[in-house]
DNA sequence: CTGATTTGACCTAT
DNA sequence: ATAGGTCAAATCAG
């Protein structure tokens, strides 16, 4: 077909991001500036009996449940690790988080982390439950589908910038990746044309919520949705 | 000092 | 027995 320049642009565009979250990870991996921990051999410790509760992976009902994929762990709320699991796969982990606010807010809210095997650096989070009212965030995200992976919400984060707009924050796992950051144009075209190819210009939904489990509305046309995402993040 | 992270042990479900 | 999820002492970092 027809070659595109427009388009050309936006795939070389999309090719360039995905090296550059390659680089970050492998770079991040085997650098040597690894801190060695080295840890006393501690004794055995004597637990107390029955504090485990059941496996908390299939929630009961009344807890909301939502997956997104993300190049960024970070959705704005304050988690805490409390776990970490090697899968069978290499540099393939799973990450444990509760709510920071659990015990002085009573917030249940959770989030698991797996790196996903193929594809860029792509984080899969599966929330469970909500967070609080009074839980704070200092990003705001927005949650549509991508061309990356079709069958999981995308979700990409934002902070307000120095100079203005909104930082869309990328590639940052913990510890072993720095934190790596473009600056988002006034308008959404570059943006846009990052993760939503033209050959996928359709987004579904957008919310400034990670955890909400359906859309609020579905969007009609790619422009209703950018004029959508562009009122959340620019209101 | 205080809170967060690391990491192997430990628990439960399969 | 194994896999997945959680605990908590040791350690790190501000």
């Amino acid at each position: 077909m027809g070659a595109d320049p427009g388009r050309q642009e936006l795939a070389e565009q999309m090719v360039r991001c995905i090296d550059r979250a390659l680089d970050a990870v492998r770079g991040g991996v085997g650098v040597g500036v690894e801190k060695k921990r080295r840890r006393s051999a501690h004794e055995p410790v004597a637990r107390l009996p029955a504090q485990y509760k059941r496996r908390a992976i299939c929630p009961g009902p009344g807890v909301t449940v939502a997956r997104v994929v993300s190049p960024t762990m970070d959705d704005g709320f304050a988690w805490r690790k409390y776990g970490e699991k090697s899968m069978n796969q290499p540099r393939c982990r799973r990450f444990y988080f509760r709510c920071t606010y659990r015990d002085e807010h009573g917030c249940s809210a959770k989030k698991q982390v797996q790196q996903m095997q193929d594809g860029p650096s792509l984080f899969e989070t599966t929330y469970l439950g909500k967070h609080t009212p009074a839980c704070p965030r200092d990003t705001l995200v927005a949650v549509a589908n991508c061309a990356f992976v079709p069958q999981v919400p995308f979700l990409a984060s934002f902070r307000p910038g120095a100079a203005g707009g909104y930082t869309c924050l990328e590639n940052m796992a913990p510890s072993f990746l720095a934190e790596e950051m473009a600056l988002m144009p006034p308008n959404l075209a570059e943006f846009s044309g990052k993760y939503w190819p033209a050959e996928d210009r359709q987004i579904k939904f957008v919310s400034a919520d990670p955890t909400f489990p359906s859309p609020a509305r579905e969007l009609e046309s790619f422009d209703d949705s950018l004029e959508e995402l562009v009122s959340l993040l620019w209101s």
